[in-house]
DNA sequence: TTGTGTGAACGTTTTCACAGCG
DNA sequence: CGCTGTGAAAACGTTCACACAA
């Protein structure tokens, strides 16, 4: 899921594979919670084990960051907590705004793992005049016309969305106008940027859907296994011909 | 955000590649929407445009599941709608549960696109007594201990955690062992499944902290000036002040 | 002519397997 | 020894460019 951005690197692109990026939070939650169990060091099974990858892959992803381990022993928890957090950028203060606080924008807005990293909510922003002054996780909800202010005097770089899907291209360009250069949109929306911001998107009903895909194919796979029942729409068929199935789309309750 | 065990490479995997899919439900959505507006066909760099993907991208993903474009015109929008609605298995039903009703699951509970396509929420559960009957989202809150006869009862094998991180694998593991097979979690845990099990994760922390890796990164270029040549970044500049942060914390290693 | 469908080139990510350091 | 770090191979994914159907 990656972002909307194209990956256009017009410079050279020096450094650390995107993949990598991606698992580097993975990799720090784990070490984290080795930390505070003050365990001294781990090696490369274990921690892999603990974020849920494979071992080769975490020494390739380490090794792309320097060489932080000792050969024999493993890597120093505390050390690689620091490197890995300087790499990702959390050894500084992001101030966040979030945009839209509905059930979804006060769960991010009272979600720990925000403050735990680096990341501090400046600011809540909801369209509606009758949320403005009541305090949602603490912090009073401003109106959307203070947008731009509370971007510009707070220097807010990093933008949550978390609007319905109608109002996110626009959040998403006064945002951007305001100086924002990365946000995290929650909308089920396509969001279109200038060059030089980056979009990451969560959607929920993009995941079950995958889920979905898979579930069928599951259920698919049994009943060949069993019964020489036709395994409904079971890998690729032919079926190329508009023939047999016309139109009627419509879903079908099972 | 694939799958949390290690990807089963087992048998034929005869079929659509796994980048392909998670595509799919990309373009469904933008075709859902030419749908509503009567649009009758689209070319494929339009669809493309639609959906944030290039059109070559597109046209080689359309070409996993056949062959449904007509070449001079396009594709038709309510036939490939259907047939990706087929392929996602979104022609039947998914109940679904969702466990831990806070902020996080009550928005869940509400958000529209679960009805919309094939997913219906069968059942809310909480551990919290004192929410149980409550109705969220017009559906009453069950308590945990139903969890297990609400799963069987309605055939659920979809599940959505959106418990505290503490709370998660212990529901996942009473889930799995009541016959759910794909969970979509929200805890920021690693989730430890059997074999045969999807999981799929959503970690908004996880995307923060990637989004701070690249803006520390755009940071560091400004400052950095290559060569004169195309500066990039386009119309705003900066006022990223508040600070560079270039210090050294303590923790070495030994 | 138009725009799909696809082989082939290219780029990225994962996995393998082992040299070599402590 | 045990475990990291890393070339090289394999797998996967994207983009190119063009033959060819409508």
């Amino acid at each position: 899921m990656a972002t909307g951005r194209t990956h256009r690197p017009a410079t050279r692109s020096r450094g650390i594979p995107e993949a990598t990026v991606a698992r580097l939070p993975l990799y720090l939650r784990a070490l984290t919670a080795l930390s505070e169990r003050s365990v001294p060091t781990v090696s490369s099974e274990e921690l892999a084990a603990a974020a849920g990858v494979n071992s080769a892959k975490l020494r390739k992803d380490f090794s792309y960051l320097g060489s932080y381990g000792t050969r024999g022993v493993g890597y120093d928890v505390e050390y690689l907590v620091y490197q890995i957090s300087r790499e990702l950028g959390l050894t500084q203060d992001w101030p966040v705004v979030i945009v839209g606080i509905g059930n979804l924008g006060a769960a991010l807005a009272n979600y720990g793992g925000f403050a735990s990293r680096g990341f501090r909510v400046a600011a809540l922003i909801d369209a509606d005049p009758a949320m403005a002054g009541k305090p949602v996780a603490g912090i009073p909800v401003q109106h959307t016309d203070e947008l731009e202010k509370i971007i510009t005097d707070n220097g807010v770089s990093i933008g949550v969305i978390a609007t319905p899907a109608g109002a996110a291209q626009q959040v998403c360009d006064r945002l951007v106008a305001a100086g924002v250069t990365s946000i995290l949109n929650f909308a089920p929306t396509v969001l279109t940027v200038p060059d030089g911001v980056d979009v990451r998107k969560v959607d929920l009903s993009i995941e079950l859907q995958i889920l979905a895909f898979h579930e069928q194919r599951k259920a698919g796979e049994e009943a060949a296994a069993h019964e020489g029942a036709v395994p409904a729409p079971a890998g690729r068929d032919d079926s190329t011909d508009q023939g047999p199935d016309g139109d009627v789309p419509a879903v079908m309750p099972a």
